[in-house]
DNA sequence: CCACTTTCTTGACTCGGTCCACTTTTTCGG
DNA sequence: CCGAAAAAGTGGACCGAGTCAAGAAAGTGG
């Protein structure tokens, strides 16, 4: 990633130590809840509040700077992939999050069976599984 | 749907007024929210604890009788079409969610790109998008 | 450097859901 | 059918993730 204040500026946004370390954290931690970044923004900058970092995530999300998924069962994770709406596939036992290039081609998976009339602006899918060392944990019993 | 109670024996599980009412609830008005389940199931019996509800639709879902959906931004929601890994497609405007057959074939949605090692065991994907009821109150500002 | 705007902090609050102790129902063998 | 044991339901406290709102602090532009 940019420089994060260059980032901040390109957006028209306001340059602020907090944003600038949650641009940080959310880069050296992709697919982290809120909570995980506080702590690393924490660790940077020595001190944060939890509203700082939901205002900072949220409004970079809104500019598409960062990605926001929202999984099943579990808090929101934030990435700084995004733009190229690629997808996850995450670990049912240890919550493990991985990146997967969309399976059908450039622009893809807009094309539902059936649109029902619907204008379809994003297709989000989550492949759900369970991860290699979950894998061989399970068999080792 | 069957015989509620039919459903209910042939799982092994008791059969009680609370799980006939909120198995008639989601098959009744499926893609509900608990909340709105538990409306129903108290104009059906009169009265019910929130507890009962979560508890029949969490052991309804895990028997894989009914569905659970947790589409981001919204409560969980519920569906007696369950076992065919159908998809959906949400209106973000007014939440608005019609089922979508998979747009692969049969057994399908199950192979990414690249798997990364993980067992995958079900492929879930949302189409986000404007119903086309919201596309025509846009249309006429 | 100053006024003005934006952001940050703090703490209360909401929402969806879960936990727990207790009561009521259901089930099932006799 | 009856009564014991098991299962489920009830009500209320509680929890985690996230939001709201008012005042304090920091950033911005001149
Ligand atoms: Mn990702
Ligand atoms: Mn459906
Ligand atoms: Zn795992
Ligand atoms: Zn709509």
């Amino acid at each position: 990633m940019r420089e994060p204040a260059d980032i901040l500026r390109e957006h028209g946004l306001s340059i602020t130590a907090q944003r600038i370390a949650v641009l940080r954290a959310v880069s050296h931690r992709p697919h982290s809840t809120a909570d995980a970044l506080t702590e690393e923004v924490r660790t940077e900058i020595g001190a944060v509040s939890k509203q700082a970092v939901y205002n900072a995530l949220g409004i970079l999300a809104d500019k598409g700077v960062i990605r926001r998924i929202q999984p099943a069962g579990s808090p929101a994770l934030y990435e700084d992939r995004a733009g190229d709406n690629h997808h996850h596939l995450i670990c049912r036992t240890c919550g493990k999050t991985v990146d997967v290039d969309c399976a059908t081609g450039e622009t893809p998976c807009l094309t539902a069976s059936n649109d029902a009339g619907f204008r379809i602006d994003e297709a989000e899918v989550i492949y759900w599984g369970t991860c290699p060392q979950c894998l061989a944990a399970a068999a080792r019993g």
